[in-house]
DNA sequence: ATGCATAATTATGAATGCACAACCGACACG
DNA sequence: CGTGTCGGTTGTGCATTCATAATTATGCAT
């Protein structure tokens, strides 16, 4: 009853074929192989991956579940599209949700997991000038915070919710000179942090958020 | 077996079967008749449905990107389980996400909509002594106020996060006296919405879900 | 009896098969 | 020239079947 003791299982993971094709559809999605609006076909994609239809038919309703596809009865699966008021909205929902977990940061971690954003951030600041690295360390460094701050709920939402963020097209991060921007709000931020500024922290996270929302608009 | 005609709804209401499953496994879990931690049986659940284990597979995926099922590889689904620390995270997020929409209401809401939640706060004023009615009419108001507040997005977590809510057997609602009290936090964030006070809207809000967590506690 | 190896059973994960709705094009009609 | 419908085609949704991992039962030695 208490939580059945997996322990680890690294490498001897048999991972079930339907979560392997919802990976790789998800990397056709972010990398734009799939476009939003785009119907998917099941049995060009099963042929392509050498499968049957019942895994993928199985990922693909994991992926509506995520928001990334949705599902037309009797039509098929398309890849979702948002809208400038999707954006606006998961936006706000990203900025409520981080803004709390820097705050919760701030006020409750201990000096090992303050070091470990520190460094994460660090390494944001030697990507400057790679879009594509700097990306990923942002996102790195975004989902230690909510790591760290210890909502598991919370880390699955913004999870989902970044996911999504990424089939728009326009993100914010494309702008130019947004990402020395971004950088300086990170480091403000980290800042807040390591001087405990709960509401400072807080703060500071929002106005990230709505910053890139202005520059993606 | 085939759905025959149904006169009136027969085309109008082509809904999946995977989706009917959905629903109806979600029906047998809130009813306790899968109980958290319990094993899902496919086969038995299949021939007690009717239907062959692919649909049922499929809903299962569904409930599982939902948070109400955990799946174990070659092992099954299983009905999930919240913790005391789960029950405290959600709870955390849902008075974040709804007291945000609660400020949202409060600030942009026309009259209509407004009178709208005025009704139904008064519907659950009517309900004090019968405790499903007024659970059932707590949630509809509830939702009510997201689907007001204008976000699709948080409609959606909100949803979910209530329905794992509900796999918690000690509901705050069930303590004695937790209704009346709940009633009168009702009542006084329905004044502050009329009386569009954003700030004050989402502190009672906040407060709202702080007491009804101590009450589950 | 207890512990371990092994065979039988059972259930999951995936493949294949099939019925019917949705789509596409041709052709008749207003 | 647009509209409608009729037949063929394609693809979804679901059922069925199969392979293999997990679980239970069995036997044997200690």
């Amino acid at each position: 009853m208490t939580v059945a003791e997996t322990p680890a299982l690294g490498p001897l993971a048999p991972r079930p074929l339907y979560e392997q094709v919802a990976e790789r559809l998800r990397e056709q999605i972010f990398a734009r192989r799939l476009e939003p609006g785009n119907w998917i076909d099941e049995q060009r994609l099963a042929a392509e991956y050498g499968i049957s239809r019942t895994p993928l038919r199985e990922a693909l309703k994991v992926l509506a579940a995520e928001g990334l596809v949705t599902m037309k009865p009797r039509r098929g699966a398309f890849v979702a599209e948002m809208s400038r008021d999707d954006v606006a909205q998961v936006y706000h929902l990203l900025a409520l949700l981080e803004s709390d977990a820097a705050a919760c940061v701030a006020a409750r971690a201990d000096a090992e997991a303050r070091a470990e954003l520190r460094a994460l951030h660090d390494r944001l600041e030697k990507r400057v000038r790679q879009h594509d690295a700097f990306f990923a360390a942002n996102e790195d460094f975004h989902m230690a915070l909510l790591r760290i701050a210890g909502n598991r709920w919370a880390m699955q939402l913004v999870g989902d919710l970044r996911k999504v963020m990424k089939l728009n097209r326009h993100h914010s991060l494309f702008r130019q000179g947004r990402i020395a921007e971004s950088l300086a709000e990170h480091r403000a931020l980290m800042d807040a942090i390591e001087s405990r500024d709960a509401e400072h922290a807080r703060t500071l996270m929002r106005e990230h958020f709505e910053h890139g929302l202005q520059a993606a608009g």
